[in-house]
DNA sequence: CACTGTGAATTGGTTCACAGCC
DNA sequence: GGCTGTGAACCAATTCACAGTG
């Protein structure tokens, strides 16, 4: 049974692989900027705190993109990486935000997602005071006009920045609306059914952690 | 070599495990507020999508906490993981942020750093426009006035909230002035000696692997 | 000959399964 | 009887090491 990279089958590159698969890209894209041409996986993971073998490997599940005694070209990798990813130049995937407080515009205004191939399409909010209102190009949406806004559009993806007690009733209107990825920005880990993706973002969480470390772990 | 839970050497438990203290933290909050007083690992498991054995286990690092035939008790276990993490009630740390752009003010607004352990003490940005207003009890400083401020003050955790090309700037002025942990916003990751820790959010990366997995995987 | 791509070896993390205790 | 705490077993991820190649 000769494995060939990507034969097709789904789930069998690990999900920490593919989490790597956008730091490389962007680091790729960096490069390129920088007019580099060629890059070696170990100069990429001198770039990255990433052994050179661990970046060799992960690629692998994708493909053979790189040329033996030379290394990767830089353009040709982080095209290959945007083609696997979905996100490549030409694509942008619609995304829904639900919630326009202050991190909800800062979102809304925030440059990257568009050049990397998102675009924020839809935004909805609760609060009477922000409903109607436009921003960038955006008019704001009662959530009570999520489901019809969503169900038909083919909109699979959505940022929820609503306070943690509205979290779950949000993601579970999302999701009956067809959304299949939620970036959740809320304080609370929604529950969600299979099939469906979460990626949560809480600084606090993060800051907790990294409070162990800086008291000096276990004492 | 008999080794008992928390032996008081440093390094022993693992980063994923530290990790996932903080999502204990919250989850039991969560059933304190709701006057819940006693959870079983299965419990707590069920409600977080984690197998009770690994709650079990990762609990066991740091002491022995549960009562066999009972479970936890939410509050006791709450304060243990409080003072493990080093966010005990009575403590919080002060932070600095550096960038007040419009995530940067979003989060000097944010309720939750204050609850949960930390509180933002100064305010830098290099926005000319910026420095001198002041924000929530802040004034915004010029960002040369980073090494003074910091250096005595003993913060040793720092936002970064500033654009991608000055991340790794301002990260190294940040090292020189004693920060040890920073949470960084910018979408670049920066290069930090040993000892000190660094955690990226970035959207961007979370929502390309997030379509990948969308769109169906390998295709 | 410097590099990739990849099986094999190793390391690290998770889950099992049960002894011990309430 | 129900649950914790924990070695042992298992599984997944990382790293090694080298054959193959431009």
């Amino acid at each position: 049974m000769q494995k060939t990279a990507n034969n097709g089958f789904e789930g069998e590159v690990p999900d920490v692989v593919v989490g790597r698969m956008p730091i490389y890209l962007r680091a790729l894209l960096l490069l390129n900027s920088q007019g580099i041409e060629l890059v070696s996986s170990h100069e990429l993971g001198a770039l990255l705190d990433i052994t050179p073998a661990q970046i060799r490997k992960d690629l692998s599940y994708f493909g053979r993109f790189g040329k033996q005694g030379k290394g990767y070209r830089v353009h040709h990798l982080s095209s290959a990486i945007r083609e696997v990813l979905g996100v490549g130049p030409g694509t942008q995937w619609p995304v829904a935000l639900v919630g326009v407080g202050s991190l909800g515009l800062a979102l809304l205004g925030y440059p990257n997602f568009g050049r990397e191939g998102f675009r924020i399409v839809e935004a909805f909010d609760v609060n009477p005071s922000q409903i109607g209102r436009r921003v960038g190009g955006l008019t704001i949406r009662p959530i009570n006009e999520l489901n019809e806004a969503l169900s038909q559009s083919g909109v699979k993806i959505a940022i929820v920045a609503v306070p943690g007690s509205q979290a779950q009733q949000v993601v579970d209107q999302l999701i009956a609306a067809g959304i299949k990825a939620v970036l959740n920005y809320a304080p609370y880990s929604p529950r969600v059914p299979d099939g469906v993706r979460v990626s949560n973002i809480d600084p606090v969480l993060s800051l907790q952690a990294m409070a162990y470390f800086v008291k000096g772990g276990t004492n």
